[in-house]
DNA sequence: ATAATATCGATATCCGCATATCGATAGATT
DNA sequence: AATCTATCGATATGCGGATATCGATATTAT
C-alpha cells in the first residue's frame, strides 16, 4: 500500500512538491516533467521521478511528464489534508502559546483540540480560542477522546514525564520541541523538532565563514 | 581549527549532550564515560566518543571517561552560547510573532535585533518588546548593523524575496519557516523548518500504523 | 513517415554517516 | 605488584539515500 515504502526524507520533501505542483496549476499547467521540478526545487531529476513513483499510481509519461492534478491529489492524499487529525498540546509556554495561536496546521489536516498546562495560572486561560486545561487531566482526556498525537512544548526537565503520560493515553505519534532525547516503546514516533539544533547548525556556518575569512 | 569536522548530524546532536552535561554536572558527576552518554540519549557509544572528540581538545581517558566541566566549555563555545549573534526575523505573523515573542533564543546566543513586515496594519506594533519596521528598510538595516542571519517566517510565495533582499543585506544563514526551498548563491545557509514536512512524518506514521492494524 | 528531442524507468555507482571491531591505556581490585 | 575491568581512539565495515548512466518511449517537427 502507498505509503510504507517511501522514505522519511522523501515523505519530508511532498510539500515542497505539493507546493510547487499547486503553482504550476494554478498556472495552468496540466503536466510537468521532472526536469521542471528539480530545477525549481533544487532535486535531482531522477530523485523526484523516485519520489513521485512512490506517491501515486499515475506514471509520467516520456515526452510530456507527469500529469498536475494526479499528483496534486495523491500527495494531499498521501499527506493526509484532506482528512483530519485531532492532536493535544502540552505546555502553554511561549512557545505553546505560539503554536496555539499559529493558524496554520488545520492547512495541513492538523487540528489541535486541547491544550494542557501544569500551572494554576495558566489553565484556564483561553489561547488561540482553545482553554487551557490541567494537565493532571490529559491522560484521561486522550483516551477518551481517541487522541493519537501530542505536541510537547514543555520544559527540558518534564518533557519525559508528560511524553509518558501521552503514551499511556494512547498517544501514538509525539512532535517534540524539548531539547530532550524521550525514551519510548517500539511502534511510538518521535518527531523532533529542536530550534535549538538548528540554532547550531546556523552558528557553525558563521563560524566557518568568519574563520575563512580570518585564515 | 574546531568546528570545520563537524558533520551536520554531529552538530545539531551537540545540544542534546549539553543538556545531558549540565544535569550530570548538576548531579555532582565530574567525568563521565560515553556508554553512560550513549545510553542516556539513545546513541552508540561509539558516535558518543567520535563526537565529543570533535568538540574540543580535552581528550577522553580510559578508565575514566570525559571532563564533564571541560565538555560543556568547549560546546558552548562551539554551539555560541556564551557570545552573541544578531539576528532579524521578517513576517510578523502569527509564526513570526510566536518566534518574536518566545524568551528562549537569548539562551542559545541569538539575539532577534529587529522585526520587519510589509503590511502597514502591523508595522509599529509591539510584539516581544521590539517595534515592527517596514519591510523596505530590511536591506539597509542589515548592512547597516552588520546583521548575518536572517529568519525568514513570511509566507512561500514572498519568501524568495524577503530571501534575496537579506543576502543583499549581507546575511550569510537564513532560518527558513516558510515551506519553499529558497535559491541563493554558494556559501549562503539556508537551515529549513518546515513545520508541514514535521507534520508529514507524523502523518505516515499514523498510517502506517492504521494500514498495520487493519490488515 | 521519419528524424530529432524530451522525458521516463531501471540499474549501477557513489557518498556520508552510523555501527562494529580491536588493540591500547587508565584506574580498580586483590 | 599483578591482574582485571572499563573506557578510549583508530580503522574497517555496512547501510540508506542521493546521483549518474543508459536504453526505451512518447511527443514534436520536418
Amino acid at each position: 500500500m502507498a505509503g510504507t515504502d517511501i522514505s522519511k526524507q522523501a515523505m519530508m520533501r511532498m510539500p515542497y512538491y505539493l507546493r510547487y505542483l499547486r503553482d504550476a496549476e494554478a498556472s495552468g499547467a496540466s503536466s510537468v516533467s521532472s526536469t521542471a521540478i528539480g530545477e525549481a526545487l533544487r532535486l535531482n531529476s531522477v530523485q523526484v521521478r523516485k519520489d513521485l513513483a512512490a506517491v501515486c499510481s499515475s506514471k509520467g509519461k516520456p515526452g510530456s511528464g507527469f500529469n498536475v492534478r494526479e499528483l496534486i491529489s495523491g500527495i494531499e492524499e498521501l499527506l493526509g489534508y484532506n482528512s483530519r487529525v485531532d492532536a493535544v498540546l502540552v505546555g502553554a509556554g511561549s512557545l505553546g502559546t505560539a503554536l496555539l495561536s499559529y493558524k496554520g496546521f488545520s492547512e495541513y489536516g492538523m487540528n489541535i483540540v486541547a491544550a494542557f498546562d501544569s500551572s494554576a495560572s495558566v489553565c484556564g486561560r483561553v489561547i488561540g480560542g482553545r482553554e487551557v486545561l490541567d494537565a493532571s487531566s490529559l491522560e484521561d482526556f486522550c483516551r477518551n477522546n481517541s487522541v493519537h498525537i501530542g505536541i510537547i512544548t514543555v520544559p527540558a526537565d518534564v518533557a519525559q514525564d508528560v511524553c509518558s503520560e501521552l503514551i499511556r493515553g494512547g498517544v501514538k505519534a509525539i512532535w517534540n520541541f524539548a531539547p530532550v532525547k524521550l525514551k519510548v516503546p517500539d511502534g511510538i514516533l518521535i518527531q523532533n523538532e529542536n530550534l535549538a539544533a538548528s540554532l547550531a547548525v546556523l552558528s557553525r556556518h558563521l563560524k566557518n565563514m568568519s574563520n575563512a575569512a580570518n585564515g
